[in-house]
DNA sequence: GGCTATCATTTAGCCGTCTAATCAAATTGA
DNA sequence: TCAATTTGATTAGACGGCTAAATGATAGCC
């Protein structure tokens, strides 16, 4: 039916990716968030305060893009930007009390999306999933 | 460091996703094209005279996406689109000689950055990788 | 035959994401 | 000290992706 450049794994790989955004989008809009932005949430639960930089960071994504989506979740009330008391150029990121009040949902949600994703698979094969995906990882960020 | 939301399988899936794409965006921008488009190509390679249905269907996309990608592909001359002869509602995509000059540029890159993926992986986990990843892309689309 | 429903595509508008260019504050160095 | 560089963040503009709504053409049905 195909030649084979749809069974490369690139390809089943980006599929996947874009089955599971679609799944996250579907259950985060009914929380009111996007895709992406439960990213943010969650690392401001692990730690209030942190620098738009250390998003950067940590998401692997450019400056712009943490800027709009800071500027939008920042519009819709669910997150807070301060100045940096001791360095006027960075801009520290926190929770509103809206924010943190998705916490558990946003929680439920990935955990429920967890569970989909690895549904039919023994916990060896999971290991296995995660370690694999690990190596890719490295492979493509180094 | 971190609790566990970090750890979860989805965020470990997400940033690979983001790696892969880009590694596919850096190398198909040497080549004029943008991540995502490769992929509309690919299947036209496959099968010329595609309905933009049937590129919605295969690249699992909404229908807005896809017509929003022709109409750049298409502004940018390797792509071309007419009405079939016998329903008027469906346009068919053809590739122009510049989009089928294209062919042997974008299955290398494709080459490459699989070749980049799985490096250290011997035979034996690639193929596991690409079952598990089979399976929880059926769970993630049921 | 004509009215309605369905189907393929498009438009409008939003969000996440990127690159390139800009701005302002802090640091460095001669 | 003060100019030059670096650094954190923003703006501008593009693209892939989505939903909701509109358009146009075919197919059904009475």
């Amino acid at each position: 039916m195909k030649d084979d450049s749809q069974e490369q794994l690139g390809y089943l790989l980006v599929q996947v990716c874009k089955a599971h955004r679609n799944r996250a989008q579907a259950a985060l809009s009914e929380i009111g968030l996007h895709a992406g932005q439960e990213m943010i949430l969650m690392h401001l639960y692990d730690a209030e305060g942190l620098t738009q930089s250390q998003l950067v960071e940590s998401l692997c994504v450019e400056p712009p893009t943490v800027t709009k989506m800071l500027q939008r979740m920042e519009a819709v009330g669910i997150v807070e930007r301060r100045q940096d008391a001791e360095d006027a150029r960075v801009s520290r990121v926190y929770l509103t009390p809206n924010g943190r009040a998705l916490e558990t949902q946003v929680c439920a949600v990935w955990r429920q999306l967890d569970d989909d994703t690895v549904a039919g698979l023994t916990d060896v094969e999971q290991a296995l999933l995660r370690r694999l995906l690990q190596q890719v990882h490295t492979n493509l960020t180094k």
